[in-house]
DNA sequence: TGACAAACGATAATGGTTATCGTTTAATAA
DNA sequence: TTATTAAACGATAACCATTATCGTTTGTCA
């Protein structure tokens, strides 16, 4: 991977914003120091960072609404390749601890713990256990 | 709000899932049912829904790509209404404790906790702080 | 039953993201 | 250093998820 000027300064503009940026911020961000970056080259080189680990996403189920019934506090099982969510029940985890203090104002309306990892049959186990399909490619490298 | 037919389809729909639908999903799912419903209809009513705390959505963060440079392990503190995203470090949270089995073969990458709630401004302390402004309306009635 | 608002289906418009394509730039070897 | 070649760039079209519009149908209620 080439490290040009563009990517140099893309990844300051994640870097420095310490608000979680979208590409679009980025790209503004980015037009002061180099005006005529397209915002096409964002997107690539920000799914070239992803791709190798240099930046992450913050939630991995950006790009389509997932919807729940379930209205009782509980938390999730994610699964980073197929994006399945299985719910785990409230009492399943004992209560998140918090050891500091929040932002000045925040009012807490509820704490919710996600479970990140591969599932049995994007590891490859088991038979290929055929999960609602939704999003994008996002693990494929090219 | 009138319980038509098509709502109670949809609702069923969403219920009847374990597996945490997208509005495309549910289209296809409904209309084994009611072939001629349009996937206008699914979108509105699965908004009407939101907005009346009938369903909720997953993510808050779905509709625009966040990034994060941060690499090491580390939480959010989440507004729901403007979409901010503040990190925490690992150590402010007290190591989550499961007290249950994951579902069969599934292997933990990470754990992060989402406190999710009001940021001062957007509850109308302080000044109106500006964060960078992201996603569509979300949190307005019609 | 009649009147009116709400909901529907169809479809156009929007916004975020990806793909394409011709040109420019960077890496590598001569 | 220059020539070669692949990678990256900018511009723009295409794509997909979502929202808005609009004319018609259906509920609700007097």
């Amino acid at each position: 991977m080439a490290f040009t000027f563009q990517r140099q300064v893309i990844y300051e503009a994640v870097l420095d914003s310490r608000q979680h940026p979208t590409p679009e911020n980025i790209y503004e961000q980015v037009r002061g120091r180099i005006p005529s970056i397209s915002l096409g080259t964002v997107y690539k080189n920000v799914k070239t960072f992803l791709d190798t680990g240099l930046l992450k996403e913050v939630s991995l189920h950006h790009g389509s609404l997932r919807l729940e019934a379930n209205m009782t506090p509980h938390h999730h099982v994610v699964c980073s390749g197929c994006k399945a969510i299985f719910d785990l029940e409230e009492s399943d985890v004992a209560p998140v601890e918090l050891k500091s203090r929040l932002p000045k104002g925040f009012a807490i309306a509820r704490c919710s713990v996600e479970i990140i990892g591969l599932c049995a049959s994007c590891r490859g186990i088991g038979a290929s256990n055929k999960k609602i399909s939704t999003h994008h490619s996002s693990g494929a490298r090219k």
